[in-house]
DNA sequence: AATTAATACTTGCAAATTGCAAATAATATA
DNA sequence: TATATTATTTGCAATTTGCAAGTATTAATT
């Protein structure tokens, strides 16, 4: 088998470079983990600090800081939990749901464009494959657990 | 066709992971950045300063400084252009080169481990794809264009 | 019920990383 | 020779980071 490393990392530093150009919306500029943190709290159903912060791999504390800037960004909200109020819930503002949307909406033009440089076929085995890895990886013991 | 977005969103966050992992070798620890640069400037012959600046899309003047770093950490050389004194010249060490090789061999028994969970013929279908996406990145207008 | 332990989150640093603007150094052009 | 251009390096000043230690709240133990 060829050098996987080499693929790989061309690929992902691309989808890094790809990712980097997401992070304005409607007049409003954020950080690229920023962007994460927000797609990570609308996909999750009311997530804890806690439970992002392990899904996206950073230190909590790092973590508690960047949700108080997107809270003091208006676009976070976050609320105590009645039933355990050590535990604090995420969920976007309407505004944050709209700068969800956008970035979301602009990812997927980036990646339609990248994809339209395909035929069909390719296109469906891209997406299978990637799916395929996804699968691996989250059986995978040497990394990636976090994250579900 | 399906959310294009969530699948990569999740394979290079998989990803990042996993490139995580990849950075202590004989007793030395780099950074991430660190060990791309270090990628970067193996798989590249004799680049100078600005061509792996432009590569891994960081800033020349926060380059500059890594590059520093590696330097005084004895795994980089740097060394002015004969035929043009303001370029210099970018190239590992013994010592530079023997850790590229750790974390290379590193990452490949990583990601081998990950294809183990295929089938032959997923592996082969997988590897095609990431090919392809390389490929149409490349061709791609909306993000990437660094990196040869 | 009172102590102790465990969990979820937040601050206090201090170090590392970043990027812009300005500086230097070397070459190319007028 | 003077001016412009290119490659690289500093000077900040702001942001981001992670560890250790803190607070707040709940669970377990006595």
């Amino acid at each position: 088998m060829e050098n996987l490393r080499e693929i790989f990392q061309i690929m992902t530093r691309r989808f890094g470079l790809l990712d980097k150009n997401c992070c304005t919306a409607g007049g409003v500029d954020i950080s690229l983990v920023q962007s994460h943190i927000i797609y990570e709290i609308d996909r999750k159903h009311n997530p804890s600090i806690q439970q992002v912060a392990d899904s996206l791999a950073i230190d909590v504390t790092t973590f508690s800081r960047q949700v108080q800037s997107l809270v003091k960004m208006g676009l976070v909200k976050k609320t105590p939990l009645p039933e355990d109020r050590r535990i604090h819930i995420l969920n976007l503002t309407t505004e944050g749901k709209y700068i969800a949307t956008v970035i979301d909406g602009q990812m997927n033009v980036y990646l339609k464009e990248v994809f339209s440089h395909m035929s069909e076929f390719e296109q469906e085995m891209v997406i299978n494959s990637i799916k395929l890895l996804n699968e691996s990886m989250a059986k995978s013991s040497v990394c990636c657990t976090p994250l579900g």
